[in-house]
DNA sequence: GCCGTACCGTACCGTACAGTACGGCTCAGC
DNA sequence: GCTGAGCCGTACTGTACGGTACGGTACGGC
């Protein structure tokens, strides 16, 4: 994990644009799902030859591996306010951050996208599941905890440990959802309920660590 | 969904002992990984001939079905005391169940089979990520929901929704635990980890839920 | 105009795997 | 002891798919 770490870092290069066309027409057809995404049919789906795909990404693991991290690439949303914070600098940026993230896991997307990290965790051989988890969950922590420390450096929230306070975020804002739609339940959730969710986690997550003004 | 309930509530029948031997090779191939599961590999395992496989179950997504299916009908455990209800209890009863679940998502055996149903949820034929959620996610739900009404019917929990309320016990048990189990995270988890999550989790959701008595 | 490079489209190869067929063994019923 | 059912082991078939080879085309450099 920690030795993979350098290389998820790593994005090798960034694609070409028509590379870029070829991990869209990858995404695609893991979205449309269905069929079981063959290398005939991303040639098929890219206009590009068979063997220009194996020239660029090697094998089907390499272009599943672009195709992630081409996803991921795309996620990284900007940096956040830390100084001066006060009550409800706060509570909109964990409103944020609920918010998109539950974008991102409610997405077709990413649902599939995850779909085929976890299969791939199964019968290890590359790490797909790592490169999800280091852009995804650990990602957002890595963009939270800061927000977390500056709220509790202003006494307005009180924890000993970062990574513990945050996973609780977490669990509040995700709960069953992300697990649901991975085992394929119709959930569906619009703007408005993503709104209401994580408007919801913000105020437990603010109950169970927000400091009664001292 | 709806129309698959009476589909999913009806194990069929229950195995022979043979079928039940067989069954527990699939689950111990599932579980050992690696190799992605073929049929001749479950006939090997289980020391009987492919024949025999296709004439119990139907074809492979058969077996995976009744592979879930017998997996799952180990997992129900007992019923919980309602009545009378006062706050110990309710809390044991809580911790009870966190632990349990923590326990179930943790083993290798649920996250193999629910990366499994994971997979399967995406090339949409079967519906074993049905059955896994019916199984996991919300027999729970069924089984802690009523403790939770007891618990407000004694006036020690204070809430309109169950279902919301049980969602947030479910996050708050569950965190980040099986989405990075299931995408290859090597988080280990021993029954002490377990005892004292599932403590943290029950004493959190007390602290959102519980009525400070009046 | 000629060549090399990069690519498309298609044909091809090898293999792995779902599903079937069949011979042989065991054992219960008679 | 004979027969038939049930099952094991293995051999076989068909096909889907990963990966390769190759002819044809467009284009930039000279």
């Amino acid at each position: 994990m920690s030795a993979s770490a350098a290389i998820l870092d790593t994005p090798s290069e960034t694609p070409s644009l028509r590379q870029q066309a070829v991990l869209d027409a990858v995404l695609s057809l893991i979205v449309e799902g269905g069929d079981p995404l063959t290398m005939d049919a991303v040639a098929r789906r890219a206009s590009c030859s068979k063997e220009t795909l194996y020239k660029w990404f090697g094998d089907r693991d390499g272009l599943l591996t672009a195709t992630v991290r081409w996803q991921a690439s795309r996620v990284h949303t900007g940096r956040y306010e830390i100084d001066a914070l006060d009550a409800a600098t706060l509570k909109k940026n964990l409103q944020d951050f609920a918010e998109s993230w539950l974008s991102v896991i409610a997405s077709p997307t990413s649902v599939a996208l995850n779909r085929i990290a976890v299969a791939h965790a199964g019968s290890h051989k590359s790490n797909l599941g790592a490169i999800v988890l280091a852009n995804g969950r650990f990602a957002i922590g890595e963009r939270v905890k800061p927000v977390l420390e500056a709220g509790r450096a202003a006494a307005l929230l009180a924890f000993d440990d970062t990574e513990a306070a945050f996973r609780t975020f977490f669990g509040l804002v995700g709960r069953d959802i992300q697990i649901r739609l991975l085992l394929g339940d119709a959930l569906s959730l619009d703007a408005a309920d993503i709104g209401r969710e994580a408007a919801h986690a913000v105020a437990q997550f603010l109950a169970l660590y927000g400091r009664a003004n001292p």
